[in-house]
RNA sequence: GUGAGAGUAGCUCAGUUGGAUAGAGCAUCGGAUUGUGGUUCCGAGGGUCGCGGGUUCGAAUCCCGUCUUUCACCCCA
């Protein structure tokens, strides 16, 4: 009976495994050194748990069971959840900030597309404990240095950044009423999947004409102070306060040597209603992928979780997108393999088999990635099979083994040596 | 959950109007090659044509169902 793969998971053989190790070992890298440290929950948490932030119909979206005691326990589709559970039980105890990553596994029970499958791993960095919005671009500064690391050039992506407080705050400034926020939200999220016109008659269909009219001339703004030909800020209030915000927050990126990744755009909205502050997404600049990654100021998440009003802010990439992207622009080509050996050890008759295994144990021991051929086969099959490993020397079992020796191949160059076996175990890297 | 396209060897694909034993390249394994690799040459293995049903003298080919997959919608934490 022949079983098949589920639905939207992927089997990593040797080969896709490299590749994705490269990449978790790079989000990990980023993350040390701009100064997070790695936690972990479990991938179950219950049910309940993923419905506080995110409603009802978040159910269908998710793998959920109930376990043999009757309890509604969910497959994590996400980790902040599981961070604000783990943040608020320690939360006296844990100095600020709190810096913290992760690489979960993660699990949506949607329709397989385009970058997006059942099963994915995304990177978490979250900042909580910190108002300013040091903490926002510090952010936003290791997603790019990680991008920038693995090749992707301000050519390729954008980081495109904005704040729902601004959005919120000019919103009701143009007299949209409280309860239109959010699905107002959901709309402007759209505009650019919409064309103009169908995005401006539904604009106008929920708040009128002359409202609508504003709400575009806003979506379009190139830069931050342009906003306020559109609505006017007062002294002190809410407006005013975004804007600060989005002018520093683009001052720090500046120091941090990253402006010409970054631009300002009023068009990021993001889906979900628990943002509160700047949020950004990095988009490729040819458009034709979803966002690579996203995140933003979430300052009442843990309140919201049953802990203390602690403000946070993070980001969320996942793997999929980032990997059609890296291949989109030729970043994968280079060579990443599992398999590369330091030694592959050639007995070249049968009876030197014994030889081999010791001589490779013995490197081994030493440290060095080595290993040998299972038969004695020709010596032209076995160079071909060093170099299908990628071995940078061949140590060859030979003739020259009655007067104790061994020869030492380097494989790049072609050249090789004939040295007494005793003193190349006592030191291979001398040859 | 809704809609559209696709499914032939491990991979990429060919296969005439429905016709006889379903092919190629790459990959794998073996040999040329009993002391020198990346090249070359020769050979071999590998298929329930996704699966099930129907039409037909005859189906990889046509029809229906189903599964998988791709893309889009919903949603996007």
């Amino acid at each position: 009976m022949k079983i098949l793969p589920v639905k939207g998971t992927r089997d990593f053989y040797p080969e896709e495994m490299a590749l994705h190790n490269w990449i978790v070992d790079g989000w990990k890298k980023a993350s040390i050194r701009n100064g997070f440290e790695e936690y972990d929950g479990p991938i179950f948490e219950y049910l309940q748990m993923y419905q506080v932030k995110s409603g009802d119909e978040i159910v269908e979206q998710l793998f959920s069971f109930k376990d043999r005691g009757e309890r509604d326990l969910a497959i994590r589709p996400e980790i902040t959840p599981t961070l604000a559970r783990m943040v608020n039980q320690k939360i006296n105890a844990l100095p600020k900030p709190i810096k913290w990553f992760s690489l979960p596994r993660l699990c949506r029970a949607e329709r397989p597309q385009k970058g997006r499958l059942r099963e994915f791993f995304q990177w978490n960095i979250d900042i909580i404990g910190e108002d300013s919005v040091l903490a926002d671009a510090e952010v936003i500064f290791t997603t790019v240095d990680y991008l920038r690391e693995v090749g992707l050039t301000p050519k390729d992506i954008k980081v495109k950044i904005s704040s729902r407080k601004l959005l919120a705050t000019v919103l009701k400034k143009i007299g949209v009423p409280d309860e239109k926020l959010n699905p107002l939200y959901t709309l402007l999220d759209k505009k650019v999947k919409l064309p103009a016109e169908v995005f401006s008659t539904t604009l106008t269909e929920q708040v009128g004409g002359e409202m609508a009219g504003r709400i575009i001339a806003f979506m379009g703004s190139q830069t931050i102070t342009s906003i306020e030909n559109i609505v006017k800020a007062e002294a002190g209030d809410q407006l005013e306060v975004a804007i600060k915000e989005l002018e520093d927050c683009a001052c720090r990126l500046n120091q941090m040597g990253i402006s010409d990744y970054c631009v300002f755009d009023p068009g990021i909205v993001r889906g979900l209603a628990y943002y509160t502050g700047i949020v950004f997404e990095v988009h490729d600049i040819q458009g034709d992928l979803r966002a690579i990654c996203g995140g933003g100021r979430y300052d009442n998440l843990l309140r919201d979780f049953g802990g203390p009003a602690v403000s946070a802010t993070g980001m969320g990439m996942g793997d999929c997108v980032l990997e059609i992207l890296l291949r989109e622009k030729g970043l994968l080509d280079k060579k990443i393999t599992s398999r590369t050996l330091d030694y592959y050890v050639v007995p070249i008759a049968g009876e030197l088999l014994d030889e081999a295994v010791k001589l490779t144990a013995g490197l081994r021991t030493k440290g060095f990635k080595s290993a040998f051929s299972y038969k004695a086969a020709g010596l032209s099959k076995q160079l071909k099979n060093a170099s299908e490993q990628n071995a940078k020397f061949c140590v060859i079992i030979g003739d020259e083994f009655k007067a104790g020796n061994v020869v030492v191949k380097d494989m790049a160059s072609g050249q090789q040596k004939t040295v007494p076996l005793e003193d190349f175990l006592g030191n291979p890297e001398k040859f």
